[in-house]
DNA sequence: AATGAATGAGTCTTCATTCAT
DNA sequence: GATGAATGAAGACTCATTCAT
């Protein structure tokens, strides 16, 4: 499905709404009527509202692995790639953290009529990068082999959203006031944290 | 507010529904229905949708503090210590996932009508007495300083959330195929990744 | 029907419930709540939401025939009886105005459950009444007989009424803000006016 | 708002329902299932129940002030402008009896959700032309100055709804048995009664 | 390609009343 | 005599979608 600029813009309002209101605490009528568009032209782009947050997913998550690659060939050892990896990630995660938000709460309902094919098969493609640089790091002889690898994942990325769901409390804890100083705080310090926890948790000595 | 009965059963059937469907994907007449009252008794026993909500955070959440702190003066070394918080946390919280999987996603709402005062207040102390317990094996010497205090509980909660709401994805990856088995790998293998997760940062050692 | 101390408590607040939202717009559990009563009670004590307006009803506009009657009989001549008339009715209409308002309301409705016999039966009486003293008038020679007497009622009760229901409109003219000065301006300005309305009318010269 | 063809019986249906039962007696099912229309076309054309009362006003009410003013400039002396006047209002009120009752009724309520702002300032208007000419006549030697001139109003008004409220009584006194005769009541006895009241009010002679 | 009107099913809540105690 | 729990019907309104244009 190619996006015109009309349809980029719905997307764009509907992601955030998403994000305030969760994906059944937005109607398309509010969506339509931020993006000020008639409120058909939802059901006429996408098909169903459904549809529309399947492809909010797509626009918002291509090209991941690809660059995901790209940021773990470049060079360093293999403590310095961990890093690059989680900064990555976090970055990643934290730009489009209002579709992931929506795509993490719908996908754990159950009668869910939004198809999540692609997204799965994303995630697995980005688990076996993970895997792979993993146990190439404990051939070496570089990283512990007593670690649960596939728990990482949630290590990583879990600690991201309970920090961002919980935010407030957070940046109450390290008093930072302004909404601005968020993206710093994650870049830097919230970063810093999970890279020293998978890089302490992989290292061989204890 | 003290429950009777049929409060607690109503209360019951919400929270499975809500964990399935989210709380706007629930209607107070399916639960009304799978709880076998009338609707009219969910605006009767609890005032409104929202409010049993809270009521069901509040008998959730009931005694966490009180059974944490006891948990937290078994003795033991520090690290010990360490160890039993975290499988009581990952137990109490696992036990109690539904709840918490709706709170989670309500209170990250912005025009949320739910009242998560309660929820907050409890969040604040829980955290304290964790603070607490880091702190002083820091001053004994026995935990590292170059750690964020405030940010180990993301790792913790965060890692079993994200591995939680993707057990499926998980599971496969270990090979779990029955329902029933992910009760034993939370409380043995995810539980051990966490302890360990948190045990290296913790250390002096790197 | 024995009213007893609480049915006549439960009644007082209905009444000014009645006036200030209209009988459909006062539920019964304002008016069990606002009594500070059982909400039962109110199908206990009077049967029904319309069978308590009925019994409102009743105790309010009962003795007002006898009263009447004993107004009409003070010495004085045709013009002072008629200027006596008209007081007790605007005084007694005033005092109930809160019932009439709700009487008035109900009775003009199509599908009503509320029985009104009563009410007609005692409306009949009074016409009689007054009918029966303009008649003497006019047979004296002091009344005009020019006049169409049935319409004479509503030009009392209905220049009270339009007043009151538009009371704030009327008393700005009057330049009168104080709520507690309205029972003043009834009791001697509006009340002057309408005695003068229908002596002029009942006068012979012209 | 401009209104289309199916607004209008929309209104049409309602406004004989609302008069019939009450706005709080007359749902909105009510009103979509007599108008033969869909009940979500109630929120869509007019956004709630009250909205629609208030567009039901304005439609109704709309050009009285325009024609009242015509009426008042036909040539004549003063008493027989007074009897336009009055054969006017009782005409217009009487045909647009309906909305009157609704606007009287909710209009006197407490906490209403209606907004009558458009309805007091025509009734504002409408009074100022009223005083004007009878000011013209008082300062013409043609009328009394000893009368009150605001609650002439209530008079022509308030005569008229008594009547109206009250017609299947009034119109026994008057042997009236047929429901069409009742407009040639209106506009003939009742209209005279009026005049001869309000004229006999304002002469000079007594 | 795009839209405003229209739809029927669904939302939560409140209603007056009754029942068992 | 009095009550709190419980009921089924109805309340106004909003939903995502479709249709005719």
């Amino acid at each position: 499905m190619d996006l015109g600029e009309k349809q980029i813009h719905i997307l764009n309002v509907a992601e955030k709404l998403f994000a305030k209101n969760g994906f059944d605490g937005t109607s398309v009528r509010q969506i339509a009527s931020e993006a000020d568009v008639n409120i058909a032209m939802i059901s006429y782009y996408f098909g169903s509202k459904e549809k529309m947050l399947e492809a909010l997913m797509h626009y918002r998550f291509e090209g991941f692995r690809r660059e995901m690659d790209k940021v773990m060939s470049e060079e360093g050892d293999y403590f310095e790639k961990i890093d690059h990896m989680i900064a990555f990630m976090i970055k990643r995660i934290h730009q489009n953290r209002y579709v992931y938000k929506v795509a993490n709460s719908e996908y754990s309902k159950q009668n869910r009529q939004v198809n999540f094919e692609k997204y799965v098969a994303q995630k697995i493609e980005n688990y076996k990068l993970i895997e792979a640089l993993i146990k190439r790091g404990q051939q070496a002889g570089v990283f512990s082999s007593e670690v649960y690898i596939p728990l990482m994942i949630p290590t990583v990325v879990g600690t991201y959203f309970h920090f961002y769901y919980n935010k407030k409390f957070f940046m109450t804890l390290f008093e930072v006031d302004k909404e601005e100083d968020v993206d710093d705080f994650v870049y830097t310090t919230l970063t810093a944290h999970i890279q020293q926890t998978i890089k302490k948790l992989l290292s061989n000595e204890n």
